[in-house]
RNA sequence: GGGCGUAUAGCUCAGUCGGCUAGAGCGCACGCUUCACACGCGUGAGGUCACAGGUUCGAGCCCUGUUACGCCCACCA
């Protein structure tokens, strides 16, 4: 980046002594306030777009669900996202970090609805005086036209995001908010659209009517990856079907409202007990309709009966025996989950019809009910119902079992059905640095566990609607062979409002006229284009050169399978690359019982809270512990030794630059063999950060910083400061001045990514411009002394340990004075404390001898008297 | 059922290529009103490296098996 500063240290940066001011009593309050304010003024985050790719670090952002809340995890997994952003940039990396904000889709829908009191009706005609219910009463929502939902999710996500821009800028993300962008606003709409378009001319999206994952309660299609097993409890019903002469067939079925659905009885071929009735026929109970035995290979013998009933559609191993037997479709379960109202044609016998009229219209709960009384009556139930728990497939945000329906949907091309297109998307997979390594396993898993195309289409109302209308017939029948699209420049549309080529409105809905399409995109479908739609993909190609393929994608573990995968797949049909080569995977935030937290849980801890308690930067560094994939306990008690680093940066520094006025960062005046020591030491932490931070381990490049950062401070700073202090020291103080402020100034900046408020306040106490658009230090830095052997300084450390260690024994003050000191110990540790043994006199008050005594072992060993004039307690 | 991860001090975690007596912070104990910091400083105690077996001169680390906890996927007869 062009404004990064490299420092020239060869020379003094700050000559003038009193250009420095440190104040009294440096606190953290109001530091996000301050530095924040000035972040924004001064753009300091802004992404320089003049950048060819190859000076560029992208990162594509997890846009967060504005409907939630943001919790722990997400400000954890946040700084994670920042740490490398600030590292990549001070490595002098243009850094395309934008944020984004998932308002699109069903959770903003559900939101809207409790948080206003209304429920969208889409056949409503658009009334321009609509105001929202004053006192929302969430069992008697107010229906609203479609126009008017909108409106109320865009209005409510847009204070949302403010609320969730406020944290993130507390917390210090260095986003560009000028790349914000939202889920579905017109350029998502645009680029959405477009997509669709280029994806539906290529054959990679297709419609088509098909048994389909339904929801019951919010009546939509689900998509696979949407869709989780779940314990739930039901009855195991042993049912007797009739053979012709007269014998009983007993299957078992946790769902006898299907009976009227039935098509077959299945059992697998090698079943000896079956194997007779293949190729014949039995009768349902109660309903009497002639049922086929036939042999299918996934019948599994030891289950239930061994024989089952195939419906259409019970679950998923029904769809595969309906397709692969080629059986015929007998729908009983409507969108609404009840049981149609009208009788079905294979049940107009008088007594079928009469049985389905028990169950008609009622809940799939009330009709087994009622089919378990018919049953019972017939004597068809043999024994009675024995309770058992099942997994049963279920919306990730529902809480009813899903049904299966076979509706038209839009399905987009992942694999799931085409073997080497499957192999191509876990080609992808092996072309991303995985973080943690492991984490690929489950992309692995997953794309190997496909079961069927990507279904995009949503039947719902905020979101992005298909950019496509169908031509009606002559009787007003949609002609879906022949979808009517328009052209790319006229993107975005809604097929509900605007009317396609050759058409005008008046012929909406018309015989010879046209019908719009009234799904929307699902969320993921939308959200799969998240670095097309930061990027600006084909609204601004200069931009999406720059930033396309991106280096980093951060998010969490457990939307591998939709948010991760499904950008795969956009990227792989529309730019024909893996859309980044890094993919970072957060864990989770644990109570203290090692659970997840959660809001619905009441365990989720407030992060505006913590943030207010401990400050941005404590809590940062606790989020800098935590490694990638790594779940975490929350602990307080963590935070506050975040804070307590923090505080030690403040106070260190002001001692440096303050009392001891060490401001000048001169490398070459650095000649004390401490001081080069100390300097030998700091390029080794340097060259350990740099590695660790490039291999995406902020957590190691941390600790080895905070090491050094606490060992200057106890140790060497303790150790020089009566040199440094002397008023007229000569080349001893100034080499001490020049080693305190080199390493100062080298620290804040290795601190920077986590500390980014204190250090950005040191900074401005000595140095013009941001910290955080310093260069990252490296070696050349630090000149000669950088290239020293810096091991001296544990042997001058621990003899300081030895001395204190007496005085604590003896129950003394630091400050009591000895009178004499014997060092004893391995003959080159023993030679590397003498080297400086007029800084452990003055550290340690000896005011008598100090004897160096060469000798034997393996540690120094200190000796120590106290001076009698020191009172012992 | 398939896959993955974790297990080291009371707690949270490091531990590189297998190599001296296994480390850090917190907490705890004992001290210190120290002229940067009491939101502080110093010193110290604290370990059957989950269990069993194997390889090796040598295993926290490698191999085999077991247990516990957690996660992902599959599972509606």
């Amino acid at each position: 980046m062009t404004d990064i500063q490299t420092p020239d240290l060869s020379t003094p940066t700050t000559p003038d002594r009193r250009a420095v001011v440190v104040p009294d009593k440096p606190a953290l309050e109001g530091l996000e306030t301050k530095w924040g304010e000035r972040w924004k003024a001064d753009d300091t985050y802004k992404f320089d777009r003049t950048q060819p790719r190859e000076k560029v670090y992208s990162i594509d952002t997890p846009p967060p669900t504005v409907s939630g809340s943001l919790h722990v995890g997400h400000v954890f997994s946040y700084t994670h996202t920042d740490l490398i952003a600030r590292f990549q940039r001070m490595t002098g990396k243009a850094v395309f970090y934008p944020m984004g904000w998932d308002d699109n889709g069903l959770p903003t829908e559900r939101r809207v609805q409790n948080y206003y009191g209304v429920r969208c009706d889409p056949s409503l005609p658009y009334n321009p005086d609509f105001t929202p219910p004053e006192k929302p009463d969430p069992k008697k929502q107010v229906p609203v036209d479609r126009p008017n939902f909108v409106k109320l999710c865009e209005a409510l996500a847009e204070e949302d995001e403010t609320v969730f821009e406020s944290l993130f800028n507390t917390l210090g993300l260095s986003v560009d908010w000028s790349l914000a962008y939202t889920t579905v606003g017109p350029r998502a709409q645009t680029i959405s659209q477009r997509a669709f378009l280029r994806n539906f001319a290529r054959g990679e999206a297709y419609l088509q009517e098909a048994p389909t994952v339904w929801d019951v309660t919010d009546q939509t299609a689900v998509a696979q990856a949407e869709i989780e097993a779940r314990e739930y409890p039901g009855h195991y019903h042993r049912v007797a079907f009739h053979r012709p002469d007269g014998e009983p067939v007993h299957i078992e079925t946790t769902r006898p409202e299907l009976i009227p659905a039935v098509v077959a009885l299945i059992a697998h071929p090698d079943d000896e007990r079956y194997q007779p009735l293949f190729g014949t026929t039995v009768t349902s109970p109660i309903f009497g309709v002639e049922i086929p035995v036939v042999a299918h290979h996934a019948a599994e013998m030891e289950k239930g009966a061994g024989i089952a009933m195939c419906c259409t559609f019970g679950d998923l191993t029904d769809v595969m025996w309906w397709r692969e037997l080629q059986l015929p479709v007998r729908t009983v379960v409507g969108r609404d989950g009840r049981l149609h109202r009208e009788t079905p044609a294979w049940l107009t016998d008088g007594a079928a019809a009469t049985a389905y009229a028990e169950l008609a219209g009622k809940t799939i709960f009330s009709a087994r009910e009622a089919m378990v009384g018919l049953l019972r009556e017939s004597g068809d139930l043999d024994g009675e119902p024995t309770p058992t728990t099942r997994m049963a497939n279920f919306y990730e945000r529902g809480d009813k079992p899903l049904e299966i329906v076979a509706t038209r949907q839009w399905y987009l091309r992942n694999g799931g059905r085409d073997r080497e297109l499957r192999q191509e998307m876990l080609d992808h997979g092996t072309e991303i640095t995985w973080l943690p390594a492991h984490m690929k396993h489950r992309f692995d898993n997953w794309v190997g566990g496909l079961n069927g195309d990507w279904l995009i289409s949503r039947q719902r109302f905020f979101g992005i609607p298909f950019p496509v209308w169908y031509p009606l017939d002559a009787d007003g029948e949609p002609d879906y062979d022949h979808p009517l699209l328009p052209s790319e420049a006229e993107l975005p549309i809604d097929p509900s409002t605007d009317a396609p080529h050759g058409y005008d409105e008046s012929q909406r809905g018309k015989p010879g006229g046209f019908a719009g399409d009234p799904d929307v995109m699902d969320t993921w479908a939308t959200s799969s284009l998240t670095p097309h739609i930061a990027g600006g993909w084909s609204v601004d190609d200069d931009l999406f050169g720059r930033v396309f393929p991106m280096d980093l994608c951060t998010q969490a573990h457990e939307i591998i399978r939709t948010w991760l995968f499904s950008r795969v797949v956009r990227a792989h049909f529309e730019n024909g690359v893996t859309p980044w080569t890094h993919a970072m995977l957060s864990g989770w935030i644990l109570d203290p019982n090692r659970k997840k937290m959660s809001k619905s849980k009441g365990n989720a801890v407030v992060p505006t809270d913590i943030l207010e308690k401990f400050g941005a930067d404590a809590v940062r560094w606790r989020a800098a512990a935590v490694r990638p994939g790594m779940d975490s306990p929350f602990d307080e008690t963590q935070m506050k030794v975040g804070r307590r680093l923090a505080m030690k940066v403040l106070n260190a520094s002001k001692f440096v630059l303050g009392s001891v006025g060490a401001t000048n960062p001169t490398a070459s005046a650095v000649a004390e063999q401490v001081d080069v020591a100390l300097i030998g030491r700091l390029a080794g932490v340097i060259t350990k950060a740099t590695e660790a931070f490039e291999a995406y381990d902020y957590t190691g490049a941390l600790e080895a910083i905070e090491k050094f950062f606490w060992e200057f401070c106890d140790d060497y700073l303790e150790l020089v400061k009566e040199r440094a202090y002397a008023e007229d020291g000569g080349p001893a103080t100034d080499s001490a001045r020049a080693a305190l402020a080199l390493a100062l100034h080298v620290q804040l900046r290795l601190l920077a990514p986590y500390l980014p408020y204190v250090t950005e306040e040191v900074w401005s106490w000595w140095q013009d411009g941001s910290v955080h658009l310093a260069a990252w230090p490296t070696s050349t830095d630090l000149g000669a002394a950088g290239a020293a052997d810096g091991s001296m300084i544990d042997a001058v450390a621990s003899a300081l340990t030895g001395i204190r260690g007496a005085k604590s024994q003896a129950k003394v003050s630091m400050r009591a004075e000895l009178s004499r000191v014997e060092i004893g110990g391995p003959e080159a540790l023993v030679a590397a404390a003498r080297q400086a043994e007029s800084d452990l006199r003055q550290a340690g008050k000896i005011t008598g001898e100090l004897v160096f005594t060469p000798g034997d072992g393996d540690e120094l060993t200190v000796a120590a008297e106290l001076a009698e004039a020191t009172p012992a307690s």
